[in-house]
DNA sequence: GGAGATCGTCTGTGGAGCAGACGATATCAA
DNA sequence: TTGATATCGTCTGCTCCACAGACGATCTCC
């Protein structure tokens, strides 16, 4: 997984991060980070580098000038769709060994376990992790 | 997983050193960092702390002066099977959604899946990290 | 007997994350 | 309006952790 996330800063947390800004409305840094469970601090200079790379912007949020709306520049929504086509790639590697109705029965399962564990909990991202450890 | 290990030094890492401890022939220090993949610095503070809690002990190798053959205690033993049970009690409960077919089936989609992938790897350990993750 | 490799340990260094403080700003009560 | 308090993003300092390199002791092989 940090192997396919690899030239995306800080690896798969990179990963988690700029998918998030990409699919949700411009996020708060803030919002970003408590959605993640990442440390503010750590979200400052996490952005940084993403700013660095020219994959997002900070801009002003016009409501509260004390918050950053986080957007997505074309190239990093460029960058997530080159990074997503490989997850999906490493994806159909890890499961190589298994023929196509059984992968699909493989994933009803976990999702099933998954959502009797974690009502509470992303259910993609925990099927996600799941599916994707034996990568390496 | 590290919930469950929690009260071992060094959480779930801590727990794969144990086990193997207990269930390898007394390993060097030197094998052991090499199985787990741990550097051989960060094995002898670790080592250090199941020393200090009395779950191993250190001896001389009497063939090799220089090498320490680890040995569990019968505390550690008891421990790592305290420590198993707990594992098993957190998988039925990540399982808890599933009936036993269905676990066996997953189980069994996982292992092929495992076994595709990774030949040069130890498979429980990969089917252990597929299985375990969303346990927290 | 000597050169080189290996074992476990120690020290130094760097990365990563967290707590706390800060200035700027928003919110709310008086 | 004014003042108290909370929040946002940033910066600084600290700790924890792992690795590289060096070390003495010991083994192995020529």
């Amino acid at each position: 997984m940090d192997d396919v996330a690899g030239d995306l800063p800080h690896g798969t947390r990179g990963y988690q991060v700029l998918a998030a800004v990409v699919h949700d409305a411009p996020p708060t840094q803030a919002a970003l980070a408590a959605r993640l469970g990442i440390d503010r601090t750590v979200m400052t200079y996490l952005i940084d580098a993403f700013e660095g790379c020219g994959l997002v912007e900070r801009r002003q949020d016009p409501a509260d000038r004390r918050a950053r709306r986080i957007v997505a520049t074309d190239h990093g929504r460029g960058v997530l769709e080159a990074v997503d086509a490989r997850v999906r790639q490493a994806e159909a590697e890890l499961l190589g060994g298994l023929a196509e109705g059984e992968r699909a029965a493989l994933r009803a399962l976990l999702e099933r376990a998954a959502d009797a564990v974690a009502h509470d909990e992303d259910r993609c991202a925990v099927v996600a992790r799941a599916t994707a450890p034996a990568a390496g």
